[in-house]
RNA sequence: GCCUGAGUGGCGGAAUAGGUAGACGCACAGGACUUAAAAUCCUGCGAGAUUCAACCCUCGUGCCGGUUCAAGUCCGGCCUUAGGCACCA
């Protein structure tokens, strides 16, 4: 049944515009059908058009959307436009019309593409975050965090990007860059609106149980929020009536603090400014430190410096010894209490520190090594290490087989230091006498069985690095059992064959000093002393402090407050009166929304001032409350807000009395499955999550956690791997793709193109590919033949590709899914002919992706109702069942032969049909069958010796 | 440094309750059709050894070891790479 197919532009917009004019793709906000919503996030609109990587996307969720549609369900996919926000200005400022009108013309282009696309968008609920009707609710739910106390003005040091001329939040300035221009962000001190979004770090925590987001997103917005638990300690000053108070994560090393730092910013400083003797030397290091950037702060200059505060001294309350403070930046102000307990020895900073500036350095932690035994005797032992400069070599003791290469290394007698002991040792046992002492290494605790005298140890082990300085001897007294050689060898050899982890871990830390940040065993520590786990210790150690009121237990997360002010023209003006006499008052809500005026300058200004501010006709008002006049709050809102509730607004996307009704909340529910970028994990996600828990904990939304599927797709690179973009000139418009290939041909590819999580570098050979698979499909058309049934042949696979399909788009494994369909279609061409139901079951399947040419072979066939009303083809179990089967036959593991075999065959059928394979007993001839293994309908494996 | 993932042909990628590695596609090569090209169709395509040829054989899923009749898949130890966090106490 030959028949000829119009050019695919034409099917296109013939299809698209039948999915418009029956309004095909429509949800109800009343409906029997069980509900679904799938969200992509909304785009940008910006100058340069849809990109490849929003097909990728958009083309997923529209599969999806139109299966579920197919399998009875009343779907929402909308899509909207989050049009606030920088480049809409930049793009203002520079052609000198209005970002409005900007904002306008792009979207009619995003639309246009998108439509182009055949995408399945419900678009009687699309709508802008720069329309008044919308933003107008934005601003009322502000009022409502104004109202419950969760957004405040304060002034404080904020991220100013000088590019943008703005303030930005942490989110938005991460790594000491602006996330907008790149540009390093200074730090600056600004009144700014926030809202309290570290009151809720915990719920966004506990909330993630409650969702099903990928790992990674949990995992990212996890380590953003920074959850640590610790204490609180506060340390009294010496001089003068004052509690310095700390937050430590570690606070089992309290024994082991040897100083203090506090932040260069720390108010410590100023209050005591007087008492402090060095006043000049710590104001000088303060400006330095002010200067840097966050970025060399903390990214480049991890080199420790700072000054000690010369006047006061803190005392350690566990056991009152008065130790230093000091002042560097690498405490921060804005973490924990902006001041530390340094524990030097269990901590790299500090120990860096102290190393630089020449501190105590107290152990408190003891390494465990070797196996612990419950009839251990205890003894005190030490290692030394002895190093000859001039030859780079270690002095070893090499007990051959009944010991291995050790170090110098002996028991120590009572009342004998350490040191004497170590000393004593080199000398007695190999007679060098002309040695000094280099380092003294953490104490180790360990433990071993020695065989000689049938007995378990537990020692607390020192260790020493000394350096020889003469080749000076004494004479050497030796036990006759003590039959060992004294050898010089070099490092190399020493990792080679110091096996001992004792004598290991001592050379290890004599040769390269650093903190040990493990748990271990505790000494020096008064009431710790002895225990062996960390977790007990800290447990203990807080209990202590509280019991002497001087700490208590302390959580503290990384995530702040949200910074929500920017000094920019083109986004939501915050709705705030500021009166002489009454504050801050909110603009009542009948006066919303606050309009942004008309005007023609949108520059930011260099003072900090929004462009809102030299507008003095907008600017000057009444106060809603007394009267009199007024200011309205010039600063607007960051281009997050917007995005921070937009779904719940597709429920119910014109009602002009509520921001969204009840009814349309409790029947849409949670938004079932959104799909975003993953540069999004930690920003907008999280923004979104604590918006939307907050309207629930006021009443206002039905569901705690708003997203139940969070899924993130992978980045399209241009062809070779690499990004694309308009300097490389590699930037692919899918309105050219669309024209050579056809939009079924495109979506189809990037449905094809791999895991959809994974990023993957475009070609356009695997378009045309997909282009080739699309026109066989339609070649098909040629074959078909009446017929309400499977064809014979065909029936077994139908049922097959039915299943797979079905699972790999709910599993979004599209790739899988069309390479399925192109598996059927292989078997379906090589039939004479095929069925209507055969053709339309294929066409049913592949809808999803290929939308217009499926619809359009269905209706030049005459196969049945139009597809995207029709039902989702179903599968019969019971015609999946493989009668006959090959399966292989190997012997010691590998595959030798194949054989066929029925469901029926009995074990002992299978295992002779195996043996009788030519190959089988070319590999068992003259040989012992050990055993043979069947697996019914997978392999058999034929064991010989 | 810490936390997540991921390493499979020339390329994108299939295959994990352990059971024929390389599905499907791209590229490439040969052939058919054509005056010719494009399009289309057919065949081959991990590496190597051997053979006139076929069969057959050896090796092969980042590296080293282990468990098992059997390992891409499980276990232990590394390496590389992408992403997140990072002087966060």
């Amino acid at each position: 049944m030959k028949k000829e197919m119009q050019p695919t532009n034409v099917i296109e917009s013939k299809w698209q515009k039948y999915w418009e004019d029956n309004q095909v793709f429509v949800a109800s906000n009343n409906s029997d059908k069980p509900k679904y919503y799938y969200l992509v996030e909304f785009p940008y609109p910006s100058g340069a058009g849809l990109h490849v990587g929003h097909v990728r996307s958009y083309t997923a969720l529209d599969a999806m959307a139109r299966k579920k549609r197919m399998m009875g369900y009343n779907v929402l996919f909308p899509l909207g436009w989050d049009a606030f926000g920088a480049p809409a200005e930049q793009y203002a400022i520079k052609n000198h019309i209005h970002p409005k009108k900007a904002v306008e013309e792009n979207i009619k282009v995003f639309k246009g593409q998108v439509k182009k696309l055949g995408m399945s968008v419900d678009w009687t609920r699309e709508f802008s975050t720069t329309d008044p009707e919308y933003y107008k609710w934005t601003q009322w739910q502000f009022l409502k965090f104004f109202e419950h106390g969760m957004a405040y003005k304060t002034k404080k040091n904020i991220n100013w990007c000088p590019k943008c001329k703005t303030g930005l939040s942490n989110e938005d300035s991460s790594g000491g860059v602006c996330e907008r221009c790149g540009t390093q962000v200074e730090q600056r001190e600004k009144e700014q609106w926030m809202l309290r979004m570290s009151d809720y770090a915990q719920d966004l925590i506990d909330g993630l149980d409650d969702t099903d987001f990928q790992e990674r997103i949990k995992t990212a917005q996890i380590n953003w929020i920074g959850k640590s638990t610790g204490a609180e300690v506060s340390f009294k000053i010496k001089e003068v009536e004052e509690e310095l108070i700390i937050y430590t994560t570690r606070p089992d090393t309290l024994y082991g603090v040897t100083f203090m730092v506090v932040a260069p910013e720390h108010p410590i400083i100023d209050k005591y400014q007087d008492i402090i003797k060095n006043m000049n030397e710590i104001t000088k290091y303060r400006e330095d430190a002010n200067k840097k950037t966050e970025f060399e702060r903390t990214q480049l200059v991890k080199d420790k410096t700072g000054v000690k505060i010369d006047g006061l001294t803190a005392i350690n309350p566990i056991n009152n010894t008065e130790i230093p403070i000091y002042i560097s930046d690498y405490v921060m102000m804005g973490y924990g209490t902006g001041a530390i307990m340094a524990v030097p020895a269990h901590d790299d900073r500090d120990f860096e520190f102290a190393t630089k500036f020449g501190i105590d350095i107290i152990p408190v932690i003891e390494k465990m090594t070797g196996e612990k035994r419950d009839d251990d005797s205890y003894k005190q032992s030490i290692v030394a290490v002895l190093h000859d400069p001039k030859a780079d070599k270690y002095l070893t003791i090499n007990w051959h087989e009944k010991g291995g290469r050790l170090f110098v290394g002996g028991t120590r007698h009572e009342d004998e230091s350490p040191l004497d002991c170590a000393t004593r040792e080199i000398k007695e046992e190999t007679g060098y006498n002309d040695f000094e002492l280099v380092r003294q290494t953490f104490p180790v605790n360990h433990h071993y069985y020695a065989y000689n005298k049938n007995k378990a140890f537990e020692i607390d082990c020192d260790g020493f690095l000394f350096e020889l300085k003469s080749d000076s001897k004494q004479e050497v007294n030796r036990d006759e059992d003590e039959i060992f050689d004294v050898e010089w060898v070099d490092r190399e050899t020493i990792e080679k064959e110091v096996k001992d982890e004792l004598h290991k871990t001592i050379f290890d830390s004599a040769i390269n000093p650093k903190a040990y940040t493990e748990g271990g065993k505790m000494i020096n520590s008064g009431v710790l002393n002895g225990l062996t786990d960390k977790k007990e210790s800290i447990a203990k150690m807080i209990e202590y402090l509280k019991e002497q009121k001087i700490g208590h237990e302390k959580t503290n997360f990384k995530l702040q407050d949200w910074i929500f002010s920017r000094q920019r023209f083109w986004g939501e003006p915050i709705p705030l009166v500021y009166c002489e006499d009454c504050g801050w008052v909110a603009v009542p809500e009948k006066d919303l929304p606050v309009l942004l005026p008309d005007v023609t300058e949108y520059e930011p200004t260099d003072d900090g001032e929004s462009p809102l501010a030299k507008i003095t006709d907008w600017v000057n008002t009444t106060c809603p409350k007394c009267g009199k006049r007024a200011k309205r709050e010039t600063d607007t809102m960051p281009n997050w807000a917007g995005s921070s509730w937009y779904w719940l607004r597709y429920m119910d996307p014109h009602n002009d009395k509520e921001f969204v009704s009840q009814d349309a909340l409790k029947y849409w529910g949670k938004l079932d499955w959104y799909n975003g970028g993953m540069e999004h994990a930690t920003r907008h996600l999280l923004y979104a999550r604590f918006w939307n828990q907050f309207l629930y904990n006021i009443g206002l939304v039905p569901n705690k956690e708003p997203f139940k599927v969070r899924v993130s797709h992978g980045m399209i690179l241009g062809e070779g791997g690499v990004k694309m973009s308009k300097s490389l000139g590699n930037v692919i418009n899918p309105d050219d793709m669309i024209k050579l290939y056809g939009a079924d041909a495109l979506r189809c590819y990037e449905m094809f193109i791999g895991d959809y999580e994974k990023e993957v570098a475009w070609s356009e050979k695997g378009l045309n590919g997909c282009k080739r698979f699309i026109d066989r499909v339609i070649r098909l058309g040629d074959k078909v033949v009446a017929g309400d049934y499977y064809s014979k042949n065909l029936e077994k696979i139908m049922n097959k590709s039915i299943k797979k399909v079905t699972e790999d788009i709910d599993n979004m494994k599209f790739n899988t899914a069309v390479s399925t369909l192109m598996i059927l279609l292989n078997e379906m061409e090589k039939e004479e002919t095929i069925t209507k139901k055969d053709y339309r079951t294929l066409c049913l399947l592949l809808n999803p992706i290929a939308p217009h040419t499926t619809e359009e072979l269905n209706e030049m066939y005459e196969l049945g109702e139009v597809l995207c009303k029709s039902a989702w083809p179903e599968y019969d179990e019971s015609k999946l069942v493989e009668e006959e089967k090959e399966i292989a036959v190997q012997v010691n593991g590998k595959v030798r032969a194949t054989i066929k075999v029925n469901v029926n065959d009995s074990e002992e059928n299978i295992k002779e049909k195996a043996l009788k394979e030519d190959n089988v007993i070319r590999h068992t001839e003259g040989k012992e069958i050990v055993k043979v293994i069947i697996i019914k309908g997978k392999i058999v494996n034929i064991v010989v010796k």
